[in-house]
DNA sequence: CTGCCCAACTTGTATATACAACTTAAAATG
DNA sequence: CATTTTAAGTTGTATATACAAGTTGGGCAG
């Protein structure tokens, strides 16, 4: 067979990594799931074995594939750690350090959208958001005050969540992935409300974390977090491993 | 030429990778530097053409190359950024957004170090290590105060440099490899000294970063950053591109 | 039935070849 | 001399082939 590349101008292993990456984005690859061989797509896409083992193997280097020898490759599960911040579930982190995690959901309906709220999010304004404020608290002592915004578009079944099982954070997940976040942090002393619900004095300060996430073009959520300055800090350590890549230690 | 692997296990293009990346650690390869072709790399480490192609590919898709058609493979600038916080001079964030960059250098000398210090650094308690204290401002108004402890193995002449022209952060990255960088941030009630250098009130909070960076397995440095919680936050936004890797927008 | 071996399939690596696309400098042309 | 063309060198892509190495299931021997 001879050289051929057609369509487009665009390679044919860019292709190939589009079919792989338009059927996991549209859902019929689903984490875990076994894709088809080499040879299977090499004949289905009318491209030689070597031109579909690039493709594969950039994904995987790209940590959307999984590939064991003599097995095959399989859709690896995502999960978008944003830098700094992964977004994981709070839960879970309390967990980890052998604390017993709680959580009162303050507030969760549907509301009209701000004009602020509706340029944050591209929406109409006066178009229906979710709006959640939920304490989540390790052993009793509040340590993080999440007041989020969600698009219904995004995540339809938002409001009839029990939040006290899953947080929203792994729902929200589950339902769009998440394809860029947005974060900005600031410290400043927070209003009297939040002060209240953190059980913080009016002199303390509280670390602010502004999240906001896209789900393709759009705006998927936007939220705000408050921690009390004096039992909380944020970060991560971060290490660029071999594959250029970075890992959170 | 038949099938040949040979060395020890590691596949050939990995040892093509080793190679450049070692040549990149040594020192020998600099940034902007062009490497020799593929052509050249095939014969002088007898490799075929697409052994060495698919290595220097790796290398380019890491970003450690940069590769242009017709003319050449040339050392990427390497630049380390910290996913949320890039570590980037603060002087042109500044300049970015059109403000006038001025610094007051209020500490920079020898000392030794603490045991809180020792045990950071991984150092001998008393070993001398570097300590400066610098007032970053924008038209004049104080918006950074950087306290930073420095190995003194890892940038000898650190003393020595005017940090009204050059950043220490920009010192620091030309003078050693950054290999993982460490963030924590937290909100706090500064110090008096403190916020006497940041011209804050004692009732305003403050956004402390603490950076701790490493060169290959030394503690490079130990950095303490206040940030007066009214006059600037600390963030950016993340999108994974198509290889994986993240882009600061 | 049990255990072993082998065949079939998978991915992983290495190579030779071919052509496309781009850059630069030298050579040819006016 | 100025301009255009050409040639040589570079990376980028595509393919066919070959063999190595890991996994699994079925068949065979005991």
């Amino acid at each position: 067979m001879e050289y051929q590349q057609s369509s487009q101008n665009t390679p044919l292993y860019q292709q190939v990594k589009d079919y792989i990456n338009n059927r996991i984005a549209q859902g019929i690859l689903i984490s875990g799931m076994r894709i088809e061989s080499e040879a299977e797509l090499s004949k289905m896409l009318n491209a030689s074995r070597m031109t579909v083992n690039r493709a594969l193997r950039e994904l995987t280097a790209e940590g959307k594939l999984r590939r064991v020898q003599g097995l095959g490759t399989f859709v690896a599960e995502q999960k978008l750690q944003s830098p700094l911040f992964e977004i994981r579930s709070l839960a879970k982190e309390i967990e980890e350090r052998g604390g017993r995690y709680s959580c009162d959901v303050h507030l969760l309906r549907e509301e009209e959208a701000s004009p602020w709220l509706a340029g944050e999010m591209k929406i109409q304004v006066l178009s229906p958001v979710f709006h959640s404020i939920i304490v989540h608290k390790e052993d009793g002592l509040p340590i993080q005050l999440g007041c989020r915004y969600i698009n219904p578009e995004i995540a339809p079944d938002y409001l009839n969540q029990d939040y006290t099982r899953i947080t929203p954070s792994d729902y929200l997940i589950q339902q769009a992935p998440v394809t860029a976040v947005e974060h900005v942090v600031e410290a400043l002393i927070a209003e009297q409300w939040i002060r209240e619900l953190l059980l913080i004095d009016s002199f303390e300060p509280c670390l602010v974390l502004h999240r906001k996430t896209w789900s393709g073009e759009q705006v998927a959520t936007v939220n705000t977090f408050y921690y009390p300055g004096t039992r909380y800090t944020l970060g991560g350590r971060f290490v660029p491993d071999d594959r250029g890549k970075l890992d959170i230690v």
